[in-house]
RNA sequence: GUGGAUAUAGCGCAAUUGGUCAGAGCGCCAGAUUGUGGUUCUGGAGGUUGAGGGUUCGAGUCCCUCUAUCCACC
């Protein structure tokens, strides 16, 4: 089973380690998004040691799709698979129940989709999510839940939490039974349980109190930045993380910008995945401590500066931006990888600053003089 | 040198017999993206229609001259 370790503390902020049976993870962390068992960019494991990866993040829904769970279980497990010996976390698929809208139908027994690649008709429950997750046996799998819109109904929301809350009970249950076979691959496999609730400071804290009695191996909040403004995202993780358990890990879901991140960490949270480093990278967006710069802008046509001086990533060391943006311009996978190279190892080593900062027990000027770097315009 | 063809936005092209016809695409410029959108989405800036003259109420469209380019033939 995991251990987590409460380090230091900083008024709500926590720095702890999380022991699994595939290594230890340093949190607060940023979790890598390789959603396909790959980190967009052509970014391969063997360069995740080069940026600080601690922990990759995998979707239980996409594996599913291709190249089919089944094969990634023969193949050894998604670890093995893609070469990669530290942990793995998978998301449920739940999130799809959401971002596919329109696609889908929401039942009691679970959701059923249409497969985004080609278009056949996907049944996805708890059952199936937990089965999936073993057969890829990551480190931690996610619970199946449904992530509804913010702006929904409280009616709409509180049917949709409550009935989150029962597929919480069968992932568990499931997860249970699949750890106890023999040809699991992975007999330890985690699971977090996720709070919804949407905006709503009752049904979210009723709804942490629930699953909190569940006993499960981590908690995440999901739901967040789907719409609703910055300070409704910190108002809810001001009122709900209090009410998720001191001794167990606290995934903010989805999020987020490294703004965003500071202020979660500053609220209780550990864990964070977003697709901004990754996407932005590719889409030609550089994060730097001065702000957020595209290279895809003609300013940087003649550049001969790195992304940013002293930044020790793969891409900083050896090319300018101008090199880079020549790269983007001309559709190369060079370019593309470099700047995911880049932001990956931005928020890698902002992660790591923060939790040096909570060490020295300075977190709160850490952030106030980071955030005042991240609004500049320098560039 | 002779004959023929072409000339519209940065590029390759559209504009029924002269009558809202000066346009779309690509490119360019900028913005968006939060449990993934690699090829996505949204905005924007560019043209005295090669130059000059003529016919007409009206010319990218017809006529003349010039210029440039391309193709044949000497």
């Amino acid at each position: 089973m995991a251990k987590y370790t409460l380090l230091k503390t900083e008024g709500r902020a926590k720095r702890a380690q999380f022991e699994t049976v595939h290594g230890t993870v340093q949190t607060p962390v940023f979790m890598n998004v390789g959603t396909c068992a790959a980190i967009k960019g052509a970014v391969s494991t063997l360069d995740l040691s080069g940026i600080g990866t601690q922990i990759e993040l995998s979707n239980t829904y996409h594996l599913h799709v291709r190249p089919g769970d089944e094969i990634v279980k023969k193949m050894g497990g998604i670890r093995k698979f893609m070469n990669w010996d530290k942990p793995v976390l998978t998301d449920s698929g739940g999130f799809q129940v959401f971002s596919l809208a329109g696609l889908r139908k929401i039942k009691e027994e679970g959701v059923t989709f249409h497969s985004h690649v080609d278009g056949r008709v996907i049944f996805m429950g708890p059952e199936e999510s937990m089965r999936i997750q073993s057969n890829l046996a990551s480190t931690i799998a996610m619970a199946f839940d449904e992530c509804p819109p913010s702006l929904a109904e409280r009616s709409y929301i509180e049917n949709s939490v409550a009935r989150t809350t029962r597929w919480l009970e069968r992932c568990k249950k499931e997860m249970a039974r699949l750890n106890s076979l023999e040809d699991t691959i992975n007999r330890q496999q985690l699971l977090f349980g996720i709070n919804q609730g949407g905006t709503l400071t009752d049904v979210r804290i009723e709804h942490a109190k629930r699953i909190t009695e569940m006993e499960l191996d981590g908690y995440a909040v999901g739901g967040l930045a789907v719409g609703e403004t910055h300070e409704e995202m910190y108002r809810v993780l001001d009122e709900v993380v209090p009410y998720l358990p001191a001794d167990k890990p606290v995934y903010l879901m989805g999020v987020g910008t490294p703004a965003n991140i500071l202020e979660a960490v500053e609220r209780g949270v550990d864990f964070f995945d977003c697709v901004y480093p990754t996407r932005n990278g590719r889409h030609g967006h550089a994060y730097t401590n001065h702000g957020k710069i595209n290279l895809l802008n003609a300013k940087y046509e003649t550049d001969d500066r790195p992304i940013e001086e002293g930044c020790g990533c793969p891409a900083c060391r050896n090319h300018s931006r101008a090199y880079i943006r020549h790269l983007l311009k001309a559709g190369e996978m060079l370019g593309m990888r470099l700047m995911v190279l880049h932001n990956l190892y931005f928020y890698n080593t902002m992660m790591t600053e923060i939790r040096d900062a909570i060490d020295n027990g300075c977190f709160a000027s850490y952030k106030k003089t980071k955030l005042e770097g991240l609004e500049a315009k320098e560039n």
